[in-house]
DNA sequence: GTGCGATGTTAACGCTCATTAACAAGGTTC
DNA sequence: GAACCTTGTTAATGAGCGTTAACATCGCAC
C-alpha cells in the first residue's frame, strides 16, 4: 500500500529475514548487506524490492500494527466483556509466542521509521489499544479512563516480555501463565 | 573498576547524558559527536575520560545492574516473604520511575555491551532475579521454580514498560497502579 | 616563572554504510 | 528471434562514523 508495490515472493522472504535481524542486531545494527546475505543475495538486490532500508521497517512495523489491531477489533466485539478480554489476551499471546522477533521490531524501532508511515503505525497502535480500554472500561465502569489505559499499557509490557527472556517452560505453559499474570494484574 | 579511571565530575555527566541520547536513539543511533555535543562539547573531547564508545555503554549498565542487584539483595533480606515481596516492588518501581532512560538502556543495549563486561552484566542482572525467584518461593512453595522465574521475568517486563508509555497518571498513581499489578500478577 | 598534567580543540585516517550506476542473464511477449 | 521486463551482479560514490594525532590552554607544584 505505501509502496505500491505487488507482494511477491521475495519481498515476503526479505520482510522476515529483516524481521528477525532487525530484532536481534536492531534497525542501525543491520546492514542492507547482512540482509541480502541472509537471503544468498548481496546488499543492492534489495534495491529491486523495497525503495529503500527504511522502507523494509517501515512495511513490517505497519503490517504488524494493523494485524494486531484488525484481529484485536474483531475480538473486542465479543458481547461479553470477560470473554471479551480473554479473546484479546489469546490473540495477543499467542501472536507474542509465535512472532517474538515482530513484538521486538514493533517494540523498539518505531522511532527509525520514516515519518508518513510512523504516523500511521501510532494511530493504528492507538486504535489497538483503544479496544482494549473499551473491553476493560465495560468490565470495571467505576474504574478512571486513564488509569486503565496505562493499566492497559503495563499489561502490554508484560505480555511482550516473552522474546527477552528464554525461560525453560513449554509453550502452553507459557501461554497459560501469561494468560492467568495478566488478568490477574488488569482485574486487581 | 573496569576503567580502573577515578570517578570524576564529567565523567558522570558523560554517562547521563549517554544513557539519556541511548535511551532516545539507541547506541548505534548515536554518536560520539552527539555525546559530545550534548554536553557542549566536541566528540573526541569523551577519550579523555573513557576509552570508547563501548567503554561508556558497559559502565552504565555495570552501574545500573548492580545498583539494582544491591539494594535487591538488601530489600529481599526482610523475614517476612510477604513484606520483601513489597519492599522489592518499591525499589524496582521507584528505579524504575527515577530513571526511565536507564531501565530502557538496561534494557535493550546489553548485545553491544563489549564481552567481558557483558558476561559480568549477565551475571549481575541473573542475581538480582534469583532474589526474587528466592523471595517467591518462600511465599508460594508449592510452585515450581520455573514457572516462579519466568513469572518474574514477565514482571519485570511490567515493570519497565513505563518509560515506553507516557501516561496521564502522575508519579504516586502510577507507582501504586504497577504495585498493585505487580502483586496480582506475581500472587495470581 | 618554569614545567607539567589535565582537558580541551581541530585535522586527518580508515572503515563501513546506504545508495546508485552500469552491466548481465533469463523468461515472456509478440 | 528480437525486444523487453525482471532480477540479479560488481563497481563506484559520497557521507558519516569511531578513533588517533598534533596542538593549545589553563591551573597548580615547586
Amino acid at each position: 500500500m505505501t509502496d505500491a508495490r505487488p507482494a511477491s515472493p521475495r519481498r515476503a522472504e526479505i520482510l522476515a529475514a529483516a524481521a528477525d535481524l532487525f530484532a536481534r542486531r536492531g534497525y542501525h545494527g543491520t546492514s542492507i548487506g547482512d540482509l541480502g546475505g541472509a537471503l544468498g543475495l548481496t546488499g543492492p538486490a534489495l534495491y529491486r524490492h523495497f525503495r529503500g532500508k527504511d522502507a523494509v521497517l517501515a512495511e513490517i512495523l505497519v503490517d504488524i500494527s494493523e494485524r494486531l489491531r484488525d484481529e484485536g477489533t474483531r475480538r473486542a466485539a465479543a458481547p461479553d466483556p470477560s470473554a471479551a478480554l480473554d479473546a484479546l489476551l489469546d490473540w495477543h499471546i499467542s501472536f507474542a509466542l509465535d512472532n517474538p522477533a515482530l513484538i521486538t521490531v514493533h517494540e523498539r524501532e518505531l522511532d527509525n521509521v520514516p515519518e508518513p508511515q510512523r504516523h500511521q503505525v501510532r494511530r493504528v497502535q492507538r486504535a489497538y489499544v483503544e479496544e482494549w480500554v473499551a473491553v476493560l472500561r465495560r468490565l470495571r465502569p467505576d474504574e478512571p479512563e486513564q488509569r486503565i489505559r496505562a493499566a492497559v499499557h503495563a499489561c502490554f509490557g508484560l505480555l511482550n516480555s516473552t522474546p527477552h527472556s528464554a525461560t525453560g517452560l513449554d509453550r502452553p505453559a507459557m501461554a497459560a501463565l501469561l494468560h492467568t499474570m495478566a488478568r490477574a494484574a488488569l482485574c486487581c
